[in-house]
RNA sequence: UCCCCGGUAGCUCAACGGUAGAGCAUUCGGCUGUUAACCGAAGGGUUGCUAGUUCGAAUCUAGCCCGGGGAGCCA
């Protein structure tokens, strides 16, 4: 390792160029963009913090005019030059440069494939790894990172534990979703984790308030903007809970995460244009509505629905534009929730079950509920699904020796951070999205 | 698995039965305040693949491949 040349200036991020105006300071990072006019340069770096135009001119500081010049987009430089406050250029502030140090010129003769004009889809998937460069992608990525910091301390902060689930898993969790099987040691079979949920069960009853929060993976052929077939999900699951307390600590969570975002990634929400008063609307109590009081909803709008179907995406967008807040859909008809799923016993046709729907159509971001808690009935929904009853013997465990009320959810990580940035497309807010039929980069 | 839509220059698209084009990018030239700068010039193509219809196919037909959106299922 060599060291770095240490330039006579001080070393400074983008983002903080505003603190620095009227002195002389260095940025490290990348020629995102350059115009030329005569003998007048506008190159635009980035440093992953932010962009910041420069300016140079040929009659003041030729050198640093013709290290620039023709400099191909995206090659890395170390730039020194003074800060300066000004009006015509984006951000308000820019740099006018008198020394460029090349740390790697790029090739002329292959030049970087993104430009700053529209791309398609398929074409910035191939290249993701040169995608996050732009400041929009980097700035849902540093909302991605603000939403998992916000989550873990809201959930420390209601005294829960974080304890993490394997991600090789002997067997299913629920059963209905396809999982990804992977050969393991001398000829086993194993699956990959589409849950943590049992596994968080089972730390419940030895920490009373726990949560998991890991990726995730689902073999299911959906091809929709909602959907990945790697995602994280955080867990919560407490002994002694019912339904309401997890209905209460879901919309807590969810307004901590979004007023986290609103407070210190104001910037980043500004980058991608996101509405923000739609934002901070996000606080407690979010509305609630029980199943029977959707179906209602629904044939009001003039949905067919009737009762007993699940809500596909038209339902739950009709539904979710009734609220600005997220929504919260309770008490399901038991058939169609997981064998694991408690019934209500006032209406036995009922689970103790509810998702929350985010606005705008983006979808459930939290399923979760109460659980079973006796084993008779626990055996008797695994053979109604045809479970393997060897592969869950470890789980009836936690009913044979002292079974409690308790319940939990799952948070889909992107699909929140998707509502919360507004995106197109929930692969836009993980670094690298493992949907169907991509797993490249 | 099913249903729709698409695949043409490096990129985004046009041409929809009669010689394959534009903008951007690249290269060269011009410009001292540009905002995806602008102006001028040049290079750049086996129209996803394979058959078929036709005097003639990017264009019509069939099959296949790849991608996108949606359904089912789910976070």
């Amino acid at each position: 390792m060599t060291q770095d040349k240490q330039p006579a200036t001080t070393i400074i991020t983008i983002e903080d160029a505003g603190k620095h105006v009227g002195s002389t300071v260095t940025i490290r990072g990348w020629l995102y963009n350059q115009r030329e006019s005569g003998k007048l340069l506008f190159p635009i770096f980035r440093d992953g913090t932010g962009v910041i135009q420069g300016v140079v001119s040929l009659k003041e500081h030729a050198e640093a005019f013709n290290a620039l010049k023709g400099l191909p987009q995206e090659s890395s430089v170390i730039v020194t030059g003074t800060i300066r406050a000004e009006a015509r250029a984006t951000g308000g502030f820019e740099m006018h440069v008198s020394n460029v140090e090349v740390v790697q010129r790029v090739s002329d003769s292959e030049p970087y494939p993104i430009q700053l004009k529209e791309h398609g889809v398929d074409f910035l998937l191939d290249r993701r790894h040169l995608w996050i460069r732009t400041p929009r992608q980097a700035a849902i990525l540093r909302i991605r990172a603000e939403a998992e910091l916000s989550a873990r301390i809201y959930m420390d902060s209601q005294g829960y534990t974080l304890t993490d689930a394997p991600i090789f898993t002997p067997a299913a969790c629920e059963g209905t979703s396809t999982l990804f099987e992977v050969n393991y040691i001398d000829d086993q079979k194993a699956y990959l984790t589409q849950s943590g949920q049992l596994y968080v069960e089972a730390t419940a009853a030895a920490l009373g308030k726990v949560y998991t929060f890991g990726p995730t993976f689902r073999a299911e052929k959906s091809k929709t903007r909602r959907h990945l077939t790697e995602f994280w999900m955080l867990e919560p699951e407490a002994s002694f809970a019912h339904l309401e307390d997890m209905v209460q600590l879901g919309e807590g969570l969810v307004s901590a995460v979004v007023q986290s975002v609103v407070k210190n990634r104001t910037r980043e929400l500004e980058t991608i244009q996101r509405d923000i008063s739609k934002l901070e609307k996000i606080v407690p109590p979010f509305p609630r509505v029980s199943y029977d009081d959707a179906i209602k909803v629904l044939q009001k709008a003039g949905n067919p629905a009737k009762w007993g179907d699940d809500f596909g995406g038209d339902e739950e967008t009709i539904l979710s534009k009734e609220f600005e807040k997220p929504v919260i859909i309770h008490r399901y008809p038991a058939a169609m929730k997981a064998f694991y799923m408690a019934t209500d016993e006032q209406r036995p046709d009922l689970s103790l079950s509810f998702d929350m729907i985010a606005p705008e159509g983006y979808g459930e971001i939290i399923g979760g509920g109460e659980r079973l808690a006796n084993y008779d009935t626990l055996v008797k929904r695994l053979r109604e699904h045809n479970l393997p009853e060897e592969a869950f013997q470890w789980y009836l465990d936690l009913r044979r020796y002292g079974s409690v009320p308790h319940a939990g959810f799952g948070l889909g990580l992107e699909r929140t951070v998707a509502w919360i940035c507004g995106t197109e497309h929930i692969r836009e807010v993980i670094p690298f999205p493992r949907m169907l039929y991509r797993v490249y980069p």
